[in-house]
DNA sequence: TGTAAATTACGCACATTTTTGTCACCACGC
DNA sequence: GCGTGGTGACAAAAATGTGCGTAATTTACA
């Protein structure tokens, strides 16, 4: 996904949204203020490079705010943006959608010609 | 984004939906039933492989329906599903979503201690 | 009192894994 | 030979992980 192939807004989110990180980290941060190392310890299976990486990216699309307190043993907390948080009831959404259909998800196999016609 | 690291239905939708062309081609099929080589036509810079396997994914979510006639010049159409079209509002909403911010987006800068301490 | 070790939040170089693309090929009928 | 809707082998590209180094300060331990 390096770069973008359409103007379509939605393929922008996605761009920000779409991996397996970035919903999990939002939804981390919606309980409060964490720091870098609290979200290490939620997610033990994202490398720390990995880890800051995504949170740049939330941060340059404005929907995490990372504040960075100088001092002994350094500090840096991240909070969702109020952006961020309009973000989540949508992320949501997709969420119970998921379920919703994926209790009633059926054999989703291939129709052939009869099948079809036997339904028309 | 091999496989799940947690059990969250929104890392099940994203590892559906992530990527750059699954949210393409439900917009395509949106329009109404097309065939593989429409699709392909629709977006060229998809490779014909990609396309097939993205189909099937979207397919085996239940979110695409493949009907395959027989016949002479093969003929394969694909449709959104009824949970295909229930989707279609979430998925447009972040794109709106994406489109306001992205007009307010503004320095998103990241934060020092000085300023953190000035808003309180 | 001295010193080694740990903590925190990274950055960098490199290695590995995963994803995506290329190209050739298939059967079918016209 | 063309178009249709694929599949499979292989290659390129992108994403992700690994391990080391950094700074300042605190703690552990003799």
């Amino acid at each position: 996904m390096k770069d973008l192939v359409s103007r379509c807004p939605i393929e922008e989110v996605m761009q920000v949204l779409g991996g397996r990180w970035p919903t999990l980290l939002i939804y981390y941060l919606k309980d409060g203020t964490k720091r870098f190392s609290d979200l290490r310890r939620d997610n033990p299976t994202v490398s720390h490079r990995i880890l800051t990486l995504e949170l740049r990216k939330l941060e340059q699309a404005g929907i995490v705010e990372r504040t960075v307190f100088d001092g002994y043993p350094l500090r840096v907390e991240y909070d969702l943006t109020p952006a961020g948080h309009t973000l989540m009831p949508l992320v949501d959404a997709l969420g119970d959608w998921w379920e919703a259909h994926d209790a009633a998800r059926p054999a989703a196999q291939t129709k052939t010609a009869a099948e079809a016609a036997a339904v028309s």
